[in-house]
DNA sequence: GTCTATATTTGGATAGAC
DNA sequence: GTCTATCCAAATATAGAC
């Protein structure tokens, strides 16, 4: 699902490496080196030489490493831009429901976001984290509204930033074991910010 | 405050540059500029030239770039330790008095936080990363105690790195105006991940 | 304390053989 | 589809003059 891969081979002839997929045995490669030393600091070279091939081989599959930056992205992309589609067409939103779906995108595409959160510079020219800014903002809007107050919008901030967080961090079976006072701890933020159970503290 | 320098001479002969403490000024460029890029993409030729100049100079006063970042994130460090030394030092530690507290430590060095935020992986060699994860550490434990289950700590990680995020997101007036309901709404998360406010979700 | 070189390394990227 | 060889640009860092 993850690129137009081109066969179905892996009993050709004298195949060079392990299966017989290299663009995904690159995107393997360069994500868990992007996520654990950032885009910037992962060299092609290095990318290359985990995999035995050589930095021309590379470029065989990928025009730029920009390229294979945004080849990575994809996903995450789609994934989000489904899920944003999906809350515009509904009317009412449940904020718990909300929250949890979002957290549930996050965890699955937990690797990409620690590149991200790695090398938030780097990754600023490729769209990326206008692209994130931006799903933030509309899921903001449709947890507390389109213009609310910076109060509000605190918790909201809060809510979608710990979630996102907590997805980076965690074990991924620490984050479906605990997915419901994931949600439920966002919530709380959430309505504190909304609603000035506190008053009085502005 | 901030480095030991040499003179008081903002007078003397025919000093190339503004006032005299080019070492301040280095300091300064380079953290704007890494706050702005990161730490990586940020060359030492540019500073140079904000500054006007030469990279060779900038050699003078820092014998890398890695010692510049290092000098930078000084006043940060003491921040931190002393405030914890603090709470460490008292019996019982009110729990949004300790957030608050951490929300004005990461307001007032909010630059350099958005420093390492920019380029994170870079910054792990320099130990930076590693201080912050353990200052994290010691303040869940005074928040949630030391052995505190996954939910628990779910709530002191939601709440601390939301503070975080708002005191970088937000513009230094921004913070200062709504400190109270930052620290409401952090508090909020921290209880509902403590008590089981919503049970059955686990 | 700052300059003009310059050494050294490493990165991304291309051409052309196999 | 992968390799060898190579180019080119840019960055960190150093040596030595002023």
């Amino acid at each position: 699902m993850i690129g137009a891969t081109d066969d179905a081979g892996d009993g050709s002839a004298a195949v060079p490496r392990t299966s017989g997929d290299t663009r995904a045995e690159i995107q393997e490669a360069a994500l868990d080196l992007f996520g654990r030393q950032g885009y910037e600091k992962t060299s092609l070279r290095e990318i290359a030489e985990r995999l035995d091939i050589t930095k021309a081989a590379l470029y065989y599959h990928f025009r730029s490493k920009e390229d294979l930056l945004r080849a990575l992205a994809e996903p995450l992309r789609r994934d989000m831009e489904e899920f944003l589609a999906g809350l515009d067409a509904s009317a009412r939103n449940a904020p718990d429901e909300v929250l949890g779906s979002y957290f549930d995108i996050c965890v699955r595409h937990a690797a990409l976001l620690l590149a991200l959160l790695r090398d938030l510079s780097s990754l600023t020219r490729v769209g990326l984290v206008e692209d994130v800014m931006g799903w933030r903002r509309r899921l903001d809007a449709v947890l507390v509204g389109e213009d609310a107050d910076m109060p509000a919008r605190m918790g909201a901030i809060i809510a979608l930033g710990g979630l996102q967080d907590l997805a980076v961090f965690l074990a991924p079976e620490q984050a479906r074991a605990h997915r419901g006072r994931a949600v439920a701890v966002a919530l709380a933020a959430l309505l504190e910010g909304a609603g000035p159970r506190t008053p009085g503290m502005d």
